[in-house]
DNA sequence: TCTGGGGTCCTACAGCCA
DNA sequence: TCTGTGGCTGTAGGACCC
């Protein structure tokens, strides 16, 4: 079946590292890279000067400290980018009611649906349109691939990058696909990629010849029937909006492995606490609470327990999540924690237990546990923390000062902040150093990239 | 060198039940 | 009453994605 190009897919550049460039004039065209900035923090993003020394994505950051140390470090401000991202989101919702974010940065656009486009010349008009109102609402750059499926728009996107369009036409999708990595596939990971490469598949043209038997033969049913089908070119997923969240989970990872049982039982509960909060304002309750344990030696476990009903109670979460840390064996240390729900609801069994009166469900009341027991207030901080705890700058977050104005913060440490004063579309501005407690300087909300725009 | 955080989907296996 | 089978559910882990 022959498709016009009418599935787009946005990617928009380097998204977080960009956001940082495009507020803060003094990194434009410098090397940045975004990411935790803790002992174990990872690269989320690095801009495209800073990949030329190498550094990507997951790349451990005291990795990507070696390859590029005249790179600026920040830490990312996710409420800014998801600002930036709903006016992206914005402008794709004007070309199709059919949108699905994939996250942040990127999504798929059903222009047919919309009545946007219904041919290739048509298509190429909306994208570069697209394009274009980005720039003038955000000052970014998104790349477009435009195709007859989800698949292809996307390999046409991660071909058209940085800053450009690229549409398949229909008919050339095999003769494009064959010479390509199967890495270029999606759902071909570092470890599908090894084991067909140990079975001697290296190209997209290779898992075409090899057909569908021996492709489910070697990764599965699921995922070779797929691989076969996405090797012949053919994907007919449709865009789905509003898909709903099927979990929902919290998660930390310590800059020392933790020892004490008391306190990894304290961590678990403080999780508890996150996860549920997230929970409720979704509006949403889970009958599944999962706990996952890394241990010092990163091999990661989980455990789980099923409830016989859909809860968001802080309490009864907590307690099932204190029976499965229970069963787990930390001794040796633990890395990382985290505390998740799924078999998500718009119902928890209390509504139910309400709303049936009398008698019937009673014995499918949740657990043992009464529903009706208070709300624990929230874990203290620790001691250490306890009275006046100093301002935190994280590197790049906005501030304030009042007689110098808006800037952001450069670095911190030995109870100093430096600051960069400058804007979105100010000149490069100068840098000053004041002590962490100065009455003067506060922490502030970013300014918009484009004054006065979206 | 030393590996984040938030998700999704698939597979395998065990136990239960009709 | 015993045995086999297939479906469903719960659990655990792995791979993958951004």
């Amino acid at each position: 079946m022959r498709r016009a190009p009418t599935i787009l897919h946005l990617d928009m550049d380097a998204f977080y590292a960009s956001v940082e460039q495009a507020s803060k004039p003094s990194l434009r065209g410098k090397p940045v890279v975004v990411g935790g900035l803790g002992p174990r923090g990872v690269v989320a993003t690095a801009s495209y000067e800073a990949r030329r020394f190498g550094v990507h994505s997951a790349m451990p950051m005291a990795q990507a400290r070696r390859l590029a140390p005249h790179a600026a470090y920040l830490v990312p401000r996710f409420l800014f980018y998801r600002a930036i991202s709903g006016q992206v989101m914005e402008l794709l919702g004007r070309l199709s009611p059919l949108v699905e974010p994939l996250s942040l940065d990127e999504a798929f656009v059903d222009l047919e649906a919309g009545g946007t486009a219904f041919d290739a010349a048509a298509a190429r008009a909306t994208g570069e349109g697209l394009r274009a109102d980005i720039r003038a609402v955000t000052g970014l750059s998104g790349s477009v691939g435009l195709a007859g499926s989800k698949m292809l728009a996307k390999i046409g996107s991660e071909g058209a990058k940085p800053d450009g369009l690229l549409l398949i036409e229909p008919g050339t999708e095999r003769e494009l696909l064959g010479p390509m990595s199967v890495r270029a596939l999606p759902g071909v990971g570092p470890a599908t990629g090894d084991h067909l490469r140990r079975a001697g598949m290296t190209t997209v043209a290779h898992l075409a010849e090899a057909g569908e038997d021996e492709l489910v033969r070697l990764v599965g049913r699921a995922h070779g029937l797929s691989l076969y089908r996405m090797a012949l070119g053919l994907d007919d997923r449709p865009v789905v909006s509003d898909r709903d969240a099927k979990s929902v989970s919290v998660e930390d990872t310590f800059d020392v492995d933790l020892h004490d049982r008391v306190r990894v039982r304290a961590e678990v509960d403080r999780l508890v606490e996150r996860c549920v909060e997230r929970l409720r304002g979704a509006g949403r309750s889970g009958r599944t609470v999962v706990l996952k344990v890394r241990r010092y030696d990163f091999s990661t476990l989980t455990r789980s327990e099923t409830l016989r009903g859909p809860t968001d109670d802080g309490a009864v979460v907590r307690e099932a999540a204190g029976r499965l840390l229970d069963a787990v064996d930390t001794t040796g240390g633990v890395r990382l924690l985290g505390v998740g729900v799924t078999g998500l609801a718009d119902y928890t069994q209390e509504d139910l237990f309400a709303q049936s009166g009398t008698g019937a469900v009673t014995e499918a009341v949740v657990q043992d546990e009464p529903s009706a027991a208070p709300e624990p207030p929230p874990a203290a901080p620790p001691p250490d923390m306890a009275e006046a705890a100093p301002r935190r700058y994280p590197a790049g977050h906005d501030v304030r000062h009042a007689s110098f104005g808006p800037g952001w913060v450069q670095g911190s440490g030995a109870r100093r902040v430096t600051v960069r004063f400058e804007q979105p579309g100010s000149a490069v501005g100068r840098v000053r150093t004041f002590w962490l407690d100065d009455p003067d300087l506060e922490p502030s909300d970013p300014l918009p990239l484009i004054p006065g725009a979206g």
